[in-house]
RNA sequence: GCCUCCAUGGUCAAGCGGUUAAGACGUCGCCCUCUCAAGGCGAAAUCAGGGGUUCGAUUCCCCUUGGAGGUGCCA
């Protein structure tokens, strides 16, 4: 490649950043930093409708919180600016113009009322809608006469009636459709912004884009902005279109049914080396066994013959195992940093030793969020039903957990040095007197102090965390449950 | 409807004319074990269908089917 190269993401703030997105955005910083290029930002909210308050700044914040540097953008500055479109409002008219005058482009009159009433009468007849050119035959005088007094127009893109029209992607390879199949597409909308198909091809341009990555949205239009690039005379850039991530087989990933964002996965607790590693290999293959990749490993790595063509679905599961591996790959202290915040919301951090409970956590978190609920009956104990009693292979149930708690209790109550260690000293030797199995009473102490069927540990590391007088508290209530039973 | 694109296990996927069709997640066994995880071992599970081309198709071509995207003064 002999000229730099110059990618760019260029969302709309219509909302918070989608994983779609977020992964659209991944590879064309990847493409960018594997060129030794440079990535770049760009606001296409031409649609002043669609435009949520605030979210540009969320666009901000996620791609910052992605780890995706951009070199240029509205927030950093550039040498291309300005890098929102409603700030570059001035600059279309004059391109807009040029194509007018090269034959790419007509003015049109017509108005919001004729065309739907042309729309339905197509429809009607179950035709597929394309605008009849009527204002393509508008004198050019006249149009500058009915402009200069003020009547509402737009710009149409004047597209052949025959031939075709073609683009070259790489990872789709030549997509060629027949012009007649193709409608004069507005450019410059009435209210003097331009409109996708416009924006995005004289932007482009103007930032000198070498290469431009987007989803396959644009797939079957991007013959059309080729014609404009022709009109203009100017080059076209590489394209390489990129599939959509799919919640499932029929349905994509989309915020209206309950699919997180980027922002959510955050919040509810997954890593954001977890998500980008996960997104990353999602439709794209480093063609080599390794599936655990840094940001800066997949800089190096990433290429697009890796892509795949075909849509991918998003697997919560596989993120989540992603997940669980990067806790426990993290410096503990790390973790607990992480930790503490969601142990702290079920557990006085004064009550217990959090950093032993994090210890005993940390190879069992998938998620942060998951943390409290498995915890929680350290603070209380929860109801339970007595056939947690009973388990086959530790060869227990309610007569044999009696037996088991009254085993233990003296033990217990005569322990003074509470610790894990001294705690697992006498209760082995006492269990190994009684010729018991270790989880024929251990299953039904743990158990009795917990009232769960699994636990962050086992019953000697339990009752460490609930301190003597919980656990002996707790055992009384237990025994005195069964013996009633 | 029309246009464009896509098609390997439940999911992510390797494969790029000749393979016992990798690997990972998930699932199911077994082992380890004071529970659950983790870890170890093992198992089930894929080339959508039909035609070609070829000595030989998962791989190339066509059709069908299925799916996606587009068909906006939205991007």
């Amino acid at each position: 490649m002999s000229q730099t190269v110059r990618t760019r993401f260029a969302p709309s703030p219509t909302g918070y950043l989608h994983l779609g997105g977020l992964r659209t955005a991944l590879y064309t910083y990847l493409f960018a930093k594997k060129h030794g290029g440079t990535f770049i930002l760009r606001i296409e909210d031409t649609d002043q409708e669609r435009e949520v308050p605030g979210a540009v700044d969320l666009i901000y914040q996620s791609l910052r919180a992605a780890g995706l540097h951009y070199a240029e953008g509205p927030d950093v500055g550039g040498d291309y600016g300005p890098y929102i479109q409603t700030q570059r409002r001035d600059l279309y008219p004059k391109y807009a113009m040029e194509l007018v005058q090269k034959g790419g482009a007509y003015p049109c009159f017509c108005t919001k009322e004729q065309l739907d009433a042309k729309r339905a009468a197509a429809e009607a007849k179950g035709e597929t809608y394309k605008y009849d050119k009527t204002c393509l035959h508008i004198a050019p005088e006249e149009a500058q006469r009915r402009i200069a007094a003020g009547e509402p127009y737009v710009i149409r893109q004047n597209v052949p009636l025959t031939g075709t029209a073609s683009f070259d992607d790489v990872l789709y390879g030549h997509v060629e459709v027949d012009c007649d199949t193709l409608d004069d597409n507005v450019l410059m909308k009435a209210d003097g912004l331009p409109t996708y198909n416009f924006a995005n091809v004289v932007d482009d341009h103007l930032m000198a884009i070498t290469h431009v990555m987007r989803g396959t949205e644009y797939l079957s239009s991007a013959p059309k902005y080729n014609l404009l690039y022709q009109s203009f005379g100017w080059t076209p850039p590489t394209y390489v279109h990129l599939p959509v991530v799919m919640k499932d087989a029929t349905r994509k990933l989309s915020k209206r049914y309950g699919d997180p964002s980027f922002e959510d996965l955050l919040a509810m607790g997954y890593l954001r080396d977890a998500i980008i590693n996960f997104i990353a290999l999602l439709g794209w293959s480093p063609g080599t066994e390794q599936e655990f990749f840094t940001l800066v490993e997949l800089e190096q790595v990433f290429d697009v013959s890796g892509l795949n063509k075909a849509p991918s679905i998003f697997d919560m599961n596989k993120l989540t195992w992603f997940n669980a591996e990067y806790m426990r790959k993290l410096p503990f202290d790390a973790y607990y940093a992480l930790a503490k915040p969601w142990l702290e919301q079920v557990l006085d951090p004064d009550k217990f030793d959090l950093r032993r409970l994090a210890e005993l956590l940390q190879g069992r978190t998938e998620v942060l969020n998951r943390l409290p609920s498995m915890v929680d009956f350290l603070a209380a104990m929860p109801e339970y039903d007595l056939a947690l009693y009973t388990h086959q292979k530790m060869k227990t149930n309610p007569e044999v957990a009696l037996t088991a708690i009254d085993l233990v209790l003296p033990v217990l109550a005569a322990q003074t040095d509470w610790t894990e260690a001294a705690l697992h000293e006498n209760l082995m030797a006492a269990i190994a007197a009684s010729g018991m199995k270790n989880g024929q009473v251990l299953w039904p102490v743990r158990i009795s102090m917990t009232g769960r069927e699994s636990t962050p540990g086992g019953a000697i590391e339990m009752a460490y965390l609930l301190g003597k007088d919980e656990t002996l508290r707790r055992l009384h209530a237990a025994k005195a449950r069964l013996a009633n039973a």
